[in-house]
DNA sequence: CATGAAGCGGACCCTCGGTCCGCATCGTAC
DNA sequence: GTACGATGCGGACCGAGGGTCCGCTTCATG
C-alpha cells in the first residue's frame, strides 16, 4: 500500500487544526460564519497547511465529524444493548434513531456544517449511507414491514440537523422531549399491524 | 398603504427576470450552478436591476418558488378533495403528503435551491411554515394521534427536496415507486391503534 | 416640452475557497 | 555532526460570485 506515515510536525499541525475547528464550530453562530482563514489562524498555521491535511473544506468537516461520531458508531456495530447488533430490531430501531438525534444535539453546529454545506447534499456522505444501511437492515428483520430502503430515509429525516437546529432554536423544544416525540414516532412506524384487509 | 405601483418597464423586466430564472433553474445541473450574473444575461437586464427587483438571490427564488406554488396552495385552501378543506383528515393527510412530493418532483432544481441555499435553512421559509401548520392543523383532526406538531414536521421531511434528488438521481427511483412508498409510510404513521396497554 | 423621479446597467468591491512557490524543517545516510 | 534530498510550511495570490454605486436613460406628469 502506498500509505507513507506522515512527517511529526505534519502531524502536530493536524491534530492542532482539528482541535481550533472542532472549537470554532463548536461556537460559532452557524457554520458558514467560521471561514477556512479564521480556523488556520486558530491553529497557528497557514492556510495551505490546513488545505493540505484535508483537501477541501469538506474534507475538513467530514474529518471532524468523523472524529466525533467513532464512539457511537463503535456502539453501533459492537457494543452491547441497545445499541450493539443483540438488540432485537423493535428496541434497536427506536435506539438508533435516539442515538442519531442525540449526537446531533450534541453536535448541532458541526452536523449543519455538514449537512448544509452548500452544493453537496447529506445523502452523499459516507456516514450517511452507514445509517442508512444499517438501520435499513435492522428494519429488514421486522416482519410485515415493507419498503424498508424508504422507511429507513424518511424516519432518518426526521432527524435532519436544521430540523433539530428549529425545534431547538426557534421553538425551544428541550432535548428530553424531542427524544420523547422522536420515539412516538417511531413507535407509530414500527407498531403499525400488517395491513388489515 | 405605502405601495407605489411600479413603472412600466420595471414590471417588464421584473417578469423577464422571473421567466429567465425560471428557466436557467430548469435546465441547470445544480442550482448553485446558476449564478446572478447567469440570470441578468439571460434576462438581458443589467445585474442591479434584478437586485432591485427581488432584494438578494433569496428574495428571487422565494418569488418563483411562490409562483409555481400558487395553483396547489389554491387547491389546498379552496380547491376540491382530495386536496381541499372538505376532505375527511384520513385521506387528506396523504393527499397532502402527494401534492407536496410531486411539486418537487416537478421542481426539483427549485426546491433545491431553495432548501440548500447555503445559511438560511428551509424552515425559515414562510412557505414550510404554512405547509407545516396547515398539516399540523389537519392531523390535530385524527383521534389518537398525539405529537400533530412533530408529526408534521417528520412526515414532511420525508419529502425533503435533496431526499428527492437523491432518490431520483443516485437510486433511479421512478417517481410513481416514490409516491408509493410515501404513500405507504404516512399510512403507517396513520393507521397506528392507540397504544396497546 | 420641461423636469423630477424612478429605473437602469455594468464597472466595481469584497469575501472566501483554493493554489503557488520560495523557504524552513525533518529525518536519514554517512 | 553534517550534508542533503524529501516533505511540509505559510502567506501572497487568484478567480468566482454575491451585492453595491453612481452617472446616465427613460418614464410620466403638467
Amino acid at each position: 500500500m502506498p500509505e507513507r506515515k506522515p512527517r511529526k510536525d505534519a502531524a502536530r499541525n493536524r491534530a492542532a487544526v482539528l482541535a481550533a475547528a472542532d472549537d470554532l464550530f463548536a461556537h460559532c453562530e452557524s457554520p458558514e460564519a467560521v471561514t477556512m482563514a479564521d480556523i488556520a489562524a486558530a491553529a497557528g498555521v497557514g492556510k495551505a497547511t490546513l488545505f493540505r491535511a484535508f483537501g477541501d473544506r469538506t474534507g475538513l468537516i467530514h474529518a471532524l465529524y468523523e472524529a466525533r461520531l467513532e464512539p457511537i458508531r463503535n456502539a453501533v456495530e459492537e457494543g452491547p444493548p441497545p445499541l450493539g447488533p443483540a438488540t432485537p430490531p423493535l428496541q434497536r430501531v427506536p435506539a438508533l434513531l435516539d442515538a442519531v438525534l442525540c449526537f446531533k444535539l450534541d453536535n448541532r453546529h458541526l452536523a449543519l456544517a455538514l449537512e448544509g454545506t452548500g452544493s453537496d447534499s447529506p445523502y452523499q456522505a459516507g456516514h450517511y449511507e452507514r445509517w442508512h444501511s444499517t438501520l435499513q437492515a435492522v428494519l429488514e428483520q421486522i416482519p410485515g414491514l415493507t419498503d424498508s430502503g424508504f422507511t429507513a430515509h424518511a424516519l432518518l429525516a426526521a432527524t435532519r440537523a436544521d430540523l433539530v437546529e428549529h425545534l431547538t432554536s426557534r421553538q425551544h423544544m428541550p432535548r428530553e422531549q424531542m427524544r420523547a416525540h422522536l420515539a412516538a414516532f417511531t413507535a407509530k412506524v414500527l407498531d403499525s399491524r400488517a395491513p388489515l384487509d
